[in-house]
DNA sequence: CGCCAGGTTGAAGTTCCTCAAAATTTGTGG
DNA sequence: CCACAAATTTTGAGGAACTTCAACCTGGCG
């Protein structure tokens, strides 16, 4: 994911890609407005009970939905990689029933709602394409529930590794070592453990060869192992034939 | 949820509802076909890989999305209550990964993808309040991972039934008792734990004088105390203010 | 150089699971 | 409507997976 290129390209490439539809019918897109905003890791970007009147799209960084139980721990929903809309859901959901933050520094391309919902009025088209983008986080979402309910912490965690380099992979940022800005802690936030577990549940994936994980870079081994182990199918991401592995 | 009543009358009503738009802006969907079906209990109705190109409205009964692990344990999604469109995302993602199954005797109209698309492409209105009904879809499977990741057994099913209740009411079948087609093997399978553990949860929250769950049929004696334990609060399920409670 | 966030390891405790048996309810055919 | 079979619920006892607590290590950075 390149952030020289004019982030409006880099959506219209993206579903282009998605769902297929060629430039001509994307080309109202280019009239969106964009900003560029940078945050720094840690900050939360929209809070639990906010009113959003603008989506943002990734352009560098990590970001998570996360959502904290009264105790205060925290479970995060799921993690964005360049290229995502995170708060897509907002165009017609505008209050936010949960948080988005950073877990590394990130650089977002602010798109108002306003414009995008023109736009969507005048094209099925392009209202289809963006509907499928939050689908299809629907479905990561629901692949995590399956993995929290019935996998065991080492299976969940080879799974949320298969997830991330797929989808890092479709955009272009899956070169080994893999780049991942997500401490021990995150991924105990994420898959509903501790980070003791965690840290077990590397252990023994590193153990039997699958991959290394070491300074917030992934290397994998064995992918097939670490597939296997995980239980892994993707094709609940729904990527377009050309990507994925 | 009247199954008298035409099954396009109920979606209509529902969007109504739940988007606020009016009755003339969602008159084309009037042109919509819809034959009804009936399931049997244990029936799958889509599974996993199948393409649809149709979409259900459930009418009566409950279905739940289901995925199993490679050992055969499954894992509920989501559950569906009367007025639910539990295959809606498949217009954008005919696709199943991931199986939808009755849990009850039930009854659903059918409404072939093409109408509903070409419905669709005419009305931005339309395509944003369905649009609106699998994003809340989305919510609660959030909210899911949540309590999965990180309430105990006994609040994890506190929440499932505070969700089902909440949902129930609004469309007019939270009558106490509550009718629950919903075994203690499937709540089990929903939240991640065995039968057993569901077991003793239920008397716990029975003791602790919160709820009854009894053949099939749910009293709750303490709301307040009920969604406190489950850390519930109705907002992700964005009802329309009239509804809930 | 020393702090500090994050990673690693061990030991003990808790929650939930597994296994097993009995009680109860539901469904079915006569 | 009864009798029997099947499914579901309930309870107990023991075990496994994960958590908690605590200590120590490591590397990056002021």
């Amino acid at each position: 994911m390149n952030s020289q290129t004019e982030p409006i390209e880099l959506l219209i490439d993206r579903l282009h890609r998605a769902s297929g539809l060629d430039y001509e019918t994307l080309a109202p897109l280019r009239t969106l407005p964009a900003s560029i905003r940078e945050f720094s890791r840690n900050q939360t970007i929209a809070h639990e009970g906010e009113r959003l009147d603008q989506c943002m799209l990734l352009l560098d960084g990590f970001l998570v939905r996360s959502l904290d139980t009264r105790e205060g721990d925290r479970q995060i929903l799921s993690f964005y990689v360049p290229g995502d809309i995170p708060d897509l859901l907002t165009l017609e959901l505008p209050t936010m029933d949960h948080s988005v933050a950073c877990i590394s520094d990130a650089k977002v391309a602010v798109i108002p709602h306003a414009p995008l919902r023109e736009i969507c009025d005048r094209s099925s088209a392009i209202t289809f394409a963006l509907w499928r983008e939050t689908l299809i986080d629907g479905e990561i979402t629901r692949r995590w529930v399956r993995n929290l309910g019935r996998l065991q912490a080492r299976e969940r965690i080879a799974h949320v590794l298969c997830e991330l380099y797929i989808r890092l992979d479709a955009v272009g940022l899956a070169s080994q070592p893999i780049h991942l800005p997500v401490t021990q802690s995150d991924f105990a936030d994420a898959m509903g453990l501790t980070a003791v577990s965690v840290n077990r549940a590397f252990k023994e994936l590193r153990e039997e060869g699958a991959v290394t994980v070491s300074r917030r870079e992934l290397v994998i081994h064995n992918w097939p192992r670490l597939a296997h182990i995980a239980q892994f199918d993707p094709i609940y991401l729904h990527l377009p034939p050309t990507a994925g592995s």
